[in-house]
DNA sequence: TCTGGGGTCCTAGGACCC
DNA sequence: TCTGGGGTCCTAGGACCC
């Protein structure tokens, strides 16, 4: 046992840092990543970085900054299988893993001690052979509780390791902006800004009561405890079968806002067959069918169904989504739709209800048959009518 | 400077049931 | 006649994260 167990493992400007990787002339080249038109950056390497572009930042506005910036599209990249790469590489020391993202994962390696050495030295030695079996660097923080190890990586960047042993957490902490707290974003700060708590150690002697009250009773009380170091002791792997996502869909931006039903009713069916064919390969089914539709002001809305059964066909997703958009009536140009469904679990653990007059169950057939074929002859081999000879605007 | 796409979790009101 | 309290589900929106 350590008493400094929790790593927390962020690569540097993952997507970035992966094209270098393809492209070793652009090592000292600002490299932007992120789709052209109306997308933003996804990520930027530091050179970039060094001319005001950040994350999050519209393409437009970043090559603006920086005009000689080099674009890189995220699709050309193949950052999916480096990512399982790395996360291989953290289950070589510890099945406690747990990846929080695309590019980060938090480590228990209180059993690796005896193998492999202190927190610390797995942490130098796990950013090393990254280094060297992937080409990019990454950043960790090793500290005896979750939340504090994120930050310590975030502080450690780039390409560097920050310890926080358990004496030395509030120490750590108290002096950080509030900002740095996770769940503490702009509207967040905004109102504990109002109030005059600028650092976590404000936040720690604010009485809860206050907190909650300024963010309501369940953030208010999880601000607080962060602000007093807690956080987990120890590091849960996600198992996909009996916790499998809460949701899965799939949104897209038109290249020109438009207010034709036919093209947009063509771009939830499209939508819907995504959703559908990645729920079934992951095995989950689902009840809510949720539409979002963002207008060209960016108002954003979104309505929902709940399902009698739990399904994972495009038919029945596609019913349900066009259903909600016919009742919308929309009046503004839209600019986004999107079709996601929640409420999934495990395909094996639905309750199977046998309805009179249930679907025909020629439907899962057919469904299954353009997965086996899609497999086979790629995505644009099979598809609904009326996709076929579509373009997205 | 005109703002992506993938998610998670929380809140709050209303329906509905006991 | 003017009135309860709790629990759960559904729907919509919002904040946040990467």
């Amino acid at each position: 046992m350590t008493d400094t167990p929790i790593l927390h493992i962020d690569m540097d400007a993952f997507f970035a840092s992966v094209s270098i990787r393809h492209r070793p002339e652009l090592r000292d080249v600002p490299v932007v990543v992120g789709a052209g038109g109306r997308g933003v950056v996804l990520s930027a390497t530091y050179p970039a970085r060094a001319c005001g572009v950040r994350s999050g930042m519209p393409m437009r506005r970043a090559l603006r900054l920086c005009p000689r910036a080099v674009v890189v599209s995220p699709d050309s990249l193949g950052v999916q299988s480096v990512s399982s790469a790395v996360m291989e590489t953290f289950r070589s020391v510890t099945p406690l893993v747990r990846a929080l993202s695309i590019d980060e994962a938090f480590l228990d390696v209180s059993g690796a001690a005896r193998r492999f050495g202190s927190p610390e030295q797995i942490g130098e030695q796990l950013r090393a052979r990254i280094a060297d079996e992937q080409g990019i660097t990454c950043s960790v923080g090793v500290a005896p509780i979750t939340t504090v190890a994120k930050i310590a990586s975030e502080l450690a960047k780039p390409d560097g390791l920050l310890v926080v042993r358990p004496d030395e957490v509030l120490g750590f902490l108290h002096p950080l902006p509030i900002e740095t707290l996770w769940g503490v974003g702009k509207k967040t700060a905004a109102r504990l800004h109002r109030l005059e708590l600028v650092t976590v150690a404000d936040l720690a002697h604010t009485p809860v009561s206050t907190l909650q009250h300024a963010l309501g009773p369940v953030a208010g009380a999880h601000l607080h405890r962060l602000a007093w170091g807690a956080g987990s002791h120890t590091v849960t792997p996600r198992a996909s079968i009996q916790e499998p996502e809460r949701t899965m869909g799939h949104q897209e931006t038109f290249g020109r806002d438009t207010d034709d039903p036919i093209l947009i009713r063509r771009e939830l069916l499209r939508l819907s067959t995504r959703v559908a064919a990645r729920m079934r390969r992951g095995g989950v089914v689902g009840r809510v069918v949720v539409i979002t539709v963002r207008f060209s002001d960016f108002r954003t809305i979104t309505r929902s169904r709940t399902l009698r059964e739990t399904t994972d066909l495009a038919a029945d997703i596609y019913a349900a989504a066009a259903e909600l958009f016919s009742v919308l009536r929309p009046r503004a140009r839209i600019r986004l739709v999107g079709v996601r469904v929640s409420g999934l679990v495990a395909a094996a653990r639905a309750p199977r209800q046998l309805v009179l007059g249930a679907r025909d169950p020629g439907w899962f057939e057919a469904e299954r048959a353009v997965d086996q074929a899609t497999l086979r002859f790629g995505s644009t081999v099979v598809r609904p009518a009326a996709l076929i000879g579509s373009r997205r605007p």
